[in-house]
DNA sequence: AGTCTTAACTTGTTATAACAAGTTAAATTT
DNA sequence: AAATTTAACTTGTTATAACAAGTTAAGACT
């Protein structure tokens, strides 16, 4: 088994051959990887070179890994939002492809929003507050991504019982308060603890980030806020 | 110094406190953080836990290390690809903002492409062949992006000499090949070992990706391939 | 002054070891 | 038969240790 002369380490260069192995279909998606104490007799190699070798294949999105139960190579499979109908309609989206999207209110409270957020919704100086929602979004039972939005206090106030059980763009539309112009910015992060711990993916799995400011005529805005979805199940289209 | 009462682990619990510290500015972008023999004696801990902390920290693409300096707090900072006007002009999008684009061929050859890039392309069933090309695309002398694309043989054959030195797209309008319609998605992946060298990130780093099909009339298909772009250096606008 | 070597840092790799904690199925008890 | 316990797995956390490899600056030598 002669390995590639050193200079590569020995853990890349494990989690290499691995990830050859699944492209050669040897390990299929959903199959269990051998446990670390077979893989350690495998490759000669101590505990902690096969652990860092598996880490390098779930940091690649490949294997997905369960305490108590093992290491499995990832399933694959992304739904598409359709960003040509804008955002609001993503209720109506996902259902036509056949995918139930239900909410869950997190948060819902008056705060002091960051800087650039009041820049953006052009708060007054003296007193600058807005309501900070925090939902979840849920497609077929599992949790697909967290949406943060600052809206305006006098609209926050006003539809404070329906904003924690609908989705955002819709109520406004509904009761007359027409959506002029969004902005949006698409771009990518990686997952920070909190929405680790939301999404249930390992800290630095990679998330789509849909950026919006949502404006009245005249370029009122009326909300700013982010759709963190996550990168391994979405994408725009 | 009382510990969270167990529960979350050591080097959680760590990581976390220093990105508070980072959010704190105590910590401040381009700041090198204390070296691993300090954090040690700081936390009383051993040394695989502040290594595991600071793994944290780098995984959510707060802190970039460089071994034998030390480890610093990433510095931020993105620029915005403009999609309302298509892709094609990036070289111009890019160059208003005053960032010079220069590209860098990496191989450019005659292969037989992965199933999916077949039927997209539509190629003949028997000998279904396309040029390949890899580019690099690098923006102010940093690797900012790799373009696979997959090419119709007889328009790569024709324009191989340009394909490897400008952009695809102008290439083709500039040759009354006309790009009638682009369809495009954009989704985000984690760096494999490939990507990881080209971009020079760590394995699993975000990525954004911008895949295309270009059509001429008829909705003929001319060319296929993703664009994949460093996650935390662009955004799409 | 300028070059070279070296010593003292830094992070990176790997091994061994012990225990914690989650899962599963066999063995035991009810 | 059903419920419970237990034993044998699995991955996760943490400590100690040694050496490799990249960086930097002080010191030695031209």
């Amino acid at each position: 088994m002669a390995r590639s002369q050193k200079q590569v380490p020995l853990h890349l260069d494990i989690s290499e051959q691995i990830h050859q192995q699944i492209l050669d279909k040897r390990y299929q998606p959903g199959d269990k990887l051998p446990s670390e104490r077979e893989l350690v007799e495998e490759w000669k190699v101590s505990r902690i070179t096969i652990r860092r070798a598996i880490a390098n294949l779930v940091q690649q999105g490949l294997v997905t890994t369960y305490q108590g139960k093992g290491a499995f190579v990832t399933k694959q499979g992304k739904v598409a939002y359709t960003l040509s109908s804008p955002l609001m309609f993503l209720e109506n989206d996902l259902e036509n492809k056949g995918i139930e999207l239900s909410l869950q209110n997190i948060t819902f409270e008056l705060v002091t929003p960051p800087k650039e957020v009041q820049k953006i919704l052009k708060l007054p100086a003296k007193n600058p507050t807005a309501y900070q929602q925090k939902k979840l979004l849920i497609t077929d039972d599992v949790p697909g991504g967290v949406d943060i939005t600052y809206i305006l206090p006098e609209l926050g106030q006003k539809f404070a019982d329906e904003l924690k059980q609908n989705m955002t763009f819709p109520i406004l539309e509904r009761n007359n308060y027409h959506i002029d112009r969004v902005a949006a910015i698409i771009e990518c992060t990686s997952a920070n603890l909190e929405l680790s711990e939301y999404l249930d993916v390992p800290l630095g799995h990679p998330l789509l980030v849909y950026r919006h400011t949502a404006y009245t005529t005249n370029d009122r805005p009326m909300l700013h806020g982010e759709t963190i979805s996550r990168g391994d199940r979405f994408c725009y289209w």
